[in-house]
RNA sequence: GCCGCUGUGGCGAAACUGGCAGACGCGCGGGACUUAGAAUCCCGUGGGAAACCGUGCAGGUUCGAUUCCUGUCAGCGGCACCA
């Protein structure tokens, strides 16, 4: 079959029928089918755009067949740093680039083959798309969700530029190699911590991997102690977070987080350069590093005390940057007898350390930190675990010190970047007013064109003067615009939201057609995603319904990751590594269907794998025997109407592969899927060899082949059901339904061990009870024979399995 | 470092809920067809002469473990400004 030319005349036969939109008028169920969408970094697709669209789209078709009305919609996550980073370097403007790697990809995703919807498609930096990202940033600025704090960001001193984190090379500027310093801005957040609580218990009920569930739960980190208040010599208060406030009679110093507001404050004039020069150390060092257990401790004494407020012992504070202002309170009570990290410091600094739980179970080690019975604890002495910290919880409590605390790791999300290629925060500053929000029906603050990307210390924006100056919409007076743009991962989180209603101009979608078309059925993308972006989304999804967008609370239904598809050398593809595969090569020579099922066959899809073109010529002949039989049966005559054993066989294997093949593409087990399709050829193949045949069952069979085989290869199927006389498009067809008469056997084979060792197998006639086929297998003669002078002491029958006689 | 995942023939991989390890392919070996090659078709193929041994490694639970548990090694993903 010369494949080009069917592939472009089914694609434009699609094209032309509108066949692959979603049809608003018809009765059959929904069913949303949504693939990550496309950040167009690059101007080609890559063969892990083919893995995640190819067989996903695969799906899709199967479910369409299966009646349902699908939807399957792309787009383009159109803004970022890479376009950014490249016009710094190429002086191409990111709205230049970025528009010319989209239409190339375009194309290349029509010749994909998929059903994408493309009159739904989204690009998240036109005007028409990012005014409601910016809307979306006034709902929840209204709502009391987006908020300005101070926070760090990588500061380039050289460069005089913020730095994503990739920028940042071994603690130094990717551009220039100076080192990098934490600075503080002021900045935009998002209030996420506000809906902890139901992003955590709202993954209960989701159909995704356990592992990715998982995954978020750990990130939101909810942890249920107690927070207590330690009061300094200069009145002020530190508060703390503990898990174990049970080992509280045991704190022998206080920690706080370098950048601790109290931090300086707290400091005493003789130890103020040893502070200062710690602070700067400091900054220099990223979070994994701090957090890493492996690490030598640091830290620095402030000179400052502090009151425990159960003993009233005086404790002294220091700084050390094992704690984290982003966790917690940014304090720790330090109990190093029960605490591996405080031990450590507190060995190294020479600072008591205090035993005040025994282990039951044994010596105590110190550090001991599981839970043991308190001592030293004045009336507390003897209680253990979870009861002992109510009690202490609740007795700090009684003292006005605090109390029991649930505490999330999850943090607000920031949403500032210091930089061009982004959608503009639509926020103002009137000297008047203050932070102003732009009004509604002035959307969208439009991206000027003419900018300079040159880093030079002010972001890109900040430097235009036309974009910066405004009116204050309150007071008529001048106003100044917030330079910042959104991170992009606000784009993604509500892009699924916008393809049920793409083309609306007056609001950022209908609520009766998200209403319809969502939740999302059937999310697939990759695993890397699996914290932030999922959660970003699952976020914006329950803020719009409490602010009445929308009516349902979760964004995703069931979820898929993708493997990743390596390179040849078993390494991430990339430039550097210099192990890109590209796929066009593969699609010139064997055709779209013919890799799209290679990519099916040859990898796990969930796990993916290093890339090996062994066995992509199998896949294209597999395809040349499939037409083969189907031109060839197609010319058969009817009739042949006998019933025996071969076409009982013929039968079996072709509802076999119904039964199996519907239920590993619901599962998206492809490669598994495609084996039963090549099974099933083997079967009519051997059939088809016979003299005598029954000809009417053949050519159903090969119909159903055809079926079975169309969501897979698209173009090939279409192409052979019109060769074969079929009538419109193979995917306006039904899926075959498995007869489940016909899987019925007469007998099924057995293994019989004996002392669970395989002896030999049999067959078992179907609906014996255990009974009769114990008595069935020990009359065999191999098992006779094993059984001589010896006892069955048990009879294990597995059924349609084994037989394991137990004998002693 | 922390969180999560993965590890099965020469290779890609299968294996329902603890029940015959290696389906389906690649590769390889043998054969048919052909003047020859290509293509195609058929047969065989975990290791071992065999007893037996085999799912990263060491243990455990069980009549039975690729599957569950403990420990360990290796690789991969994420760690909040890459998306």
């Amino acid at each position: 079959m010369n494949m080009k030319e069917v592939e472009r005349k089914w694609q434009a036969r699609w094209e032309k029928t509108k066949f692959n939109n979603f049809d608003d008028r018809s009765s059959k169920p929904k069913k949303y089918v949504l693939e990550m969408f496309s950040y167009p970094s690059g101007a080609k697709l890559h063969i892990g755009h083919w893995y995640n669209y190819g067989p996903t789209d695969s799906y899709a078709r199967f479910k369409r067949m299966q009646g349902y009305n699908v939807f399957q919609p792309m787009g383009f996550d159109a803004f970022g740093l890479p376009a950014e980073n490249y016009a710094i370097k190429t002086g191409v403007h990111p709205k230049d680039s970025t528009e010319k790697n989209i239409a190339t990809m375009e194309g290349q995703l029509r010749a994909m083959g998929a059903m994408f919807d493309w009159s739904a498609e989204i690009k998240t930096c036109d005007e028409s798309y990012y005014k409601w990202t910016q809307w979306m940033f006034l709902q929840l600025y209204k709502k009391g969700l987006a908020y300005r704090k101070e926070a760090p960001v990588n500061w380039c001193p050289s460069c005089s530029t913020v730095l994503a984190n990739e920028q940042v090379v071994d603690g130094a500027c990717e551009r220039c190699g100076t080192t990098v310093v934490r600075k503080n801005l002021t900045q935009w957040f998002f209030k996420i911590t506000e809906y902890a609580e139901e992003l955590l218990t709202g993954l209960e009920n989701l159909d995704w991997p356990e592992k990715t569930k998982l995954m978020q739960k750990n990130w939101i980190g909810k942890s249920t102690g107690c927070e207590i208040e330690f009061d300094c010599d200069t009145g002020d208060k530190i508060r703390v977070f503990t898990t174990r406030c049970d080992t509280v009679f045991g704190v022998t110093y206080v920690v706080l987080a370098p950048e601790h507001p109290l931090a300086k404050k707290l400091t005493t004039k003789e130890q103020l350069p040893a502070v200062e020069a710690y602070i700067e150390e400091t900054s220099k060092v990223n979070e994994i590093d701090r957090l890493s257990t492996a690490r030598e401790k640091t830290g620095v004494f402030t000179g400052s005390y502090c009151t425990n407020p159960v003993n009233g012992k005086k404790v002294p504070i220091y700084l050390a940057d094992y704690v984290l202002y982003s966790y917690g309170t940014g304090a720790v009570m330090a109990v190093p007898a029960h605490d591996e990290r405080d031990f450590a410091f507190a060995t190294k600094y020479g600072l008591p350390i205090v035993k005040v739980i025994e282990n039951t179970a044994g010596e105590t080690v110190l550090p001991f930190t599981e839970d043991g019975i308190m001592v030293g604890s004045v009336d507390f002495d003897g209680l253990s675990g979870e009861e002992a910290r109510d009690a202490v919880a609740a007795h700090i409590a009684k003292l006005g010190k605090g109390g029991k605390k649930v505490n999330y790791r999850l943090r607000d999300w920031l949403v500032s970047r210091q930089r061009y290629w982004g959608a503009p925060i639509p926020i103002l500053y009137c000297p008047v007013c203050g932070t102003v929000p732009v009004p509604e029906k002035e959307l969208p603050v439009r991206l000027p064109y003419d900018v300079e990307f040159r880093p030079d210390g002010k972001s890109p924006l900040a430097k235009h003067e036309k974009f910066m100056k405004t009116v204050c919409p309150q007071c008529g007076g001048e106003a100044t615009r917030e330079a910042d743009t959104l991170d992009t991962f606000v784009c993604s989180s509500w892009y699924y939201l916008r393809y049920a209603d793409a083309n609306n101009d007056r609001e950022p979608f209908d609520r009766d057609e998200v209403d319809k078309l969502l939740p999302v059925d059937t999310y697939v993308g990759g695993a890397e995603h699996a914290c932030m972006h999922l959660l970003y989304a699952r976020f914006f999804t329950k803020a719009l319904r409490d602010m009445g967008y929308l009516d349902f609370d979760e964004p995703f239904l069931r979820l898929v990751h993708q493997g990743v598809i390596l390179g040849p050398d078993g390494n991430r593809m990339s430039k550097s590594h210099g192990n890109i595969v590209s796929p066009d090569e593969y699609v010139e020579e064997y055709g779209a269907d013919a890799f799209r099922l290679y990519l099916m066959f040859g990898f796990s899809y969930t796990e993916g794998g290093p890339w090996s073109d062994d066995g992509i010529k199998a896949i294209a002949r597999f395809m040349d025997r499939v037409e083969k039989i189907v031109l060839k049966v197609k010319d058969y005559p009817t009739g042949g109407g006998m019933l025996g054993k071969e076409e009982k066989n013929l039968n079996y294997a072709r509802h076999y592969a119904i039964s199996r093949i519907t239920r590993d593409m619901e599962a998206f087990s492809f490669n598994t899927a495609v084996a039963r399709l090549m099974e099933l050829v083997n079967a009519i193949y051997k059939y088809d060899a016979l003299e005598e045949k029954n000809y009417t069952l053949l050519k159903n069979t090969v119909k159903d082949l055809l079926l079975l085989m169309a969501p897979c290869a698209p173009h090939f199927c279409e192409e052979l059901w019109e060769q074969t006389g079929g009538k419109g498009s193979v995917f306006e067809q039904s899926y075959p339904k498995e007869d489940p008469n016909a899987l019925v056997l007469d007998e099924t084979e057995y293994a019989v061990q004996v002392n669970s060792r395989i002896v030999c197998k049999t067959m078992v006639e179907n609906g014996l009870s255990n009974e009769e086929i114990e008595a069935q297998v020990k009359a065999l003669p191999e098992i006779g024979e094993k059984l001589a002078g010896k006892e069955v002491k048990k009879c294990i029958v597995v059924p349609g399995r084994l037989v394991n006689l137990i004998v002693g």
